[in-house]
DNA sequence: TCCGCCTCTAATGTATACATACGCGTCAGG
DNA sequence: CCTGACGCGTATGTATACATTAGAGGCGGA
């Protein structure tokens, strides 16, 4: 594997584990030294971090770990809202029904997987087939690109949530409709179904950082 | 200015004009000897050129101009509309009026630029604020950066199209109720009216492209 | 004492030399 | 004649030396 890649996969893992929180600054030799490997490859890792927005050039502070507010939070899950309701309309209409009954069997019986923490992983990798299935139905590059666009960013996100066991079971039973709404082709409901499941996913990280740190809300305080 | 962005700059444009179409392979030795500089700010240009989608890895190929079929041309325009709909629609919320009351009376007499060829660049400039003017007041980092990673493609696309009098008319006028519904304060009229425009704008381009060389089309010859 | 300039320093930006890997062509064997 | 393997050549990948710029801190003058 190239020095650049394996520098790009484990700076985008340490910030999106939070061992970077955002505001840290990162510096070419820095990083070069720690990485064991030239300042080449580190420029060309940065490049492609600043190019998915993880890090911004602040001027004078050179790069730094981009802010993840709860503003910030609210806009990214609006346009995943608007990206991934196209998507799964686009899914439903297209009609790849056989991928799609595999999956809504496995979502049928996924709240088994809940109940025991092993299986957690299990769950986790199979709500990550579904993305990836709705990544190649949606058939539609840009609109791909925009939704892998995010990803990062709600990786970082969901890190602020604590997957309490009744999220879980909520939101399996969210993903089931959307499946099984694209199993019938009714677009309309795969649109509104996914709406639905990201707007709840959304209330429950903000009300996990409204209860872990109350300070960091910024409603206004009308 | 530093020689990356010069070299950004320059293949972007080359790119954009359709000098280098899509399919062209691009080496680093030979951009580096023709712009007079060395790999390492070509490298850089190259990774920007490549996360904004303009030059894509061809494995065994190097890097190429991106592909701009009909299909693709589709593609953009359907994520355009949802995209820039949204904005449309959260503009129309915000109610910065005066922005776009000023720009409501420009787009009102708009026309009469239209007439004369040497006042051509003033619309298309006009144009261009509106954008800005959107990008600022819809005032979602996520959302605008989605909708400039569309941009660039949207301006190769633009190439394909001959914009006649009559099409520059209708479009003045589609832009004149985006505005006046933004004005209104009228969030579903604006985003109607914005997939509105949209859409004929892809009708326009895609009209062109039948016109002058009907054989890239990709229409199922049912 | 405060403001501004100058200098030093530490960062990024650039050039280039070197390493490596992959594709293409050619040759030989079946 | 076709197929596969070997080697050459030209690309990209990496390291490093050098250039340049921008920021911080100190010193001097007002």
């Amino acid at each position: 594997m190239r020095a650049s890649d394996t520098a790009y996969a484990a700076l985008r893992d340490d910030i999106l584990q939070w061992k970077y929180p955002p505001g840290t600054a990162f510096a070419e030799v820095e990083q070069a030294t720690r990485l064991s490997i030239s300042r080449t490859p580190i420029r060309e890792a940065f490049a492609r971090l600043t190019a998915e927005g993880l890090l911004v050039a602040l001027p004078g502070r050179g790069l730094v770990v981009s802010d993840l507010s709860r503003d910030t939070i609210v806009e990214l899950f609006e346009l995943r809202v608007v990206l991934e309701s196209e998507a799964a309309r686009l899914v439903a209409l297209r009609r790849d029904r056989d991928t799609f009954e595999r999956l809504r069997e496995e979502f049928a019986v996924a709240t088994e997987l809940l109940d025991n923490d092993d299986d957690l992983a299990a769950y986790y990798a199979l709500v990550g087939r579904l993305d990836t299935a709705m990544d190649a139905a949606a058939d539609s590059s840009f609109l791909v690109a925009a939704i892998r666009q995010l990803r990062p960013h709600l990786v970082r996100a969901r890190r602020l949530a604590r997957d309490n066991h009744a999220r879980l079971v909520a939101a399996a039973a969210e993903h089931l409709t959307i499946v099984e709404a694209i199993v019938d082709g009714d677009a309309q409901l795969a649109a509104d179904a996914t709406a639905v499941h990201l707007k709840k996913s959304l209330k429950n990280i903000l009300d996990s950082m409204d209860a872990s740190s109350p300070s960091m809300q910024s409603r206004h305080e009308s």
